[in-house]
DNA sequence: AAAGAGTGTTAAAATTTGTTAAAAAGAAGA
DNA sequence: TCTTCTTTTTAACAAATTTTAACACTCTTT
């Protein structure tokens, strides 16, 4: 696994360090600038994964670093380190350009859970709405990620469209998955061509699940399918 | 155990994610939409537990997104999230939809005491919404999961009408079942052609019950049916 | 007892689904 | 570009499910 990278830009020598050293512990790979500017420069050389930024520096401080890296069309997560003394309205101002910010004196646990958060929405690859990508169905395991469908030691590969319906009754398991909504979800269109091409997906998946026969695509005529696993 | 699901809708990125991971570290598992209108599209390929909307959203707000809910006739329970500045008399208005609601800013705890309330009741009355699939009708024995009916060796497979019917039928056992309420539940509409077709039904159930003379579905002129069994 | 509404029953009609195969569309290489 | 392979859609027919129609019967009310 390798290690996430942080940009982190702090002033004070003594925060700096501290900070760094803590989150290497936490195993990021830290680079600390000691100014606005120099965090510009690096930040240009490199990946990073997200950055902290102090929002007092010399030079360049953090609210118009963040405007230099957005102004490139970087959207880099973005966390600012500010002072307590800060007016709200000011605050409010970064908040449009940083993803998050904490108040000095701020506890480093506190700060490791912000960047922890924006690290797990990272790794989740960018989606908002996480589902499962697992899916036991009785004797079966559904990798609907890797879209396979094993059982015992044989593997199926299943297509984007099979992958994508068993994925949803899936998500509905012993509950009814309706026509239309599968229709509107995976064809984008719900009419007679479309319903038609649903049966034969439906065929098919019954076809690829026959060899458990505790588990079965029920159909509920006129409302939809069930996938049934008890 | 099973976690609970949880939907959340909230636009704000910021505190929607730490939203999420909060209650995720107090083990539920939350989707997270960023608007309404996701919001909505996740909700009808899954089954949650429950739902935290914020009240303002782009594209579709909490009010409209509940409203849309409700329309399913999805019962489920919904908290919301309100502005402080937000009239007393629309927050009326919002309650009406809503279970709960709690005003920004709020407190995380409070947050989760409200959905530890009511996942509690859920969990008590649980009960109550998990319905018996097995019933014992005279000799016969009637499985409503997987749709058979059976007496000695004989198993008969019903089709989905007989099936929520026959199940209606045996969860007031000797009581009466109110023929609008049958139409309402099943058929979703209570006319005169719903009407006849569900005596159709109720003649195909008799035909099915016959091998055993102890029990019969008898009507009760103006009202329903009774399933007799003593 | 007669009339009207409600029910019992059967069968035909209409709709929906199951299944297989061929046609069309897309993707990957040569 | 042409060929080959995979995926998806369309077609065709079979089967299952549900609705509608038709007619007989029952219950309630007058």
């Amino acid at each position: 696994m390798k290690k996430n990278k942080i940009l982190l830009a702090e002033d004070d020598q003594n925060l700096g360090t501290i900070l760094q050293d803590f989150l290497e512990i936490k195993n990021y790979d830290v680079t600390l600038a000691v100014n606005g500017e120099k965090a510009f420069e690096v930040f240009q050389t490199q990946n990073f994964d997200m950055c902290v930024f102090d929002v007092m520096m010399p030079k360049l401080d953090g609210f118009n670093l963040t405007k230099k890296i957005r102004e490139t069309g970087n959207e880099i997560p973005i966390i600012f380190l500010t002072a307590k003394s800060m007016s709200q309205d000011k605050i409010e101002g970064f908040k449009v350009g940083a993803d998050d910010y904490i108040t000095k004196p701020f506890n480093t646990e506190e700060l490791l859970l912000r960047i922890t958060a924006i690290m797990r929405r990272l790794n989740k690859s960018g989606e908002t709405t996480a589902e499962p990508d697992e899916f036991k169905i009785g004797k079966y395991l559904f990798n609907a990620k890797k879209r396979t469908l094993t059982i015992d030691k044989n593997s199926q590969k299943l297509t984007s469209k099979e992958n994508s319906l068993l994925k949803l009754l899936c998500l509905k398991k012993n509950d009814i998955l309706e026509r239309s909504i599968a229709l509107k979800t995976i064809w984008k269109e719900d009419n007679y061509f479309t319903s038609r091409s649903m049966d034969v997906y439906i065929a098919k998946l019954r076809n690829y699940l026959k060899d458990d026969a505790s588990i079965e695509i029920i159909n509920i005529h006129g409302s939809g399918f069930k996938l049934q696993d008890e």
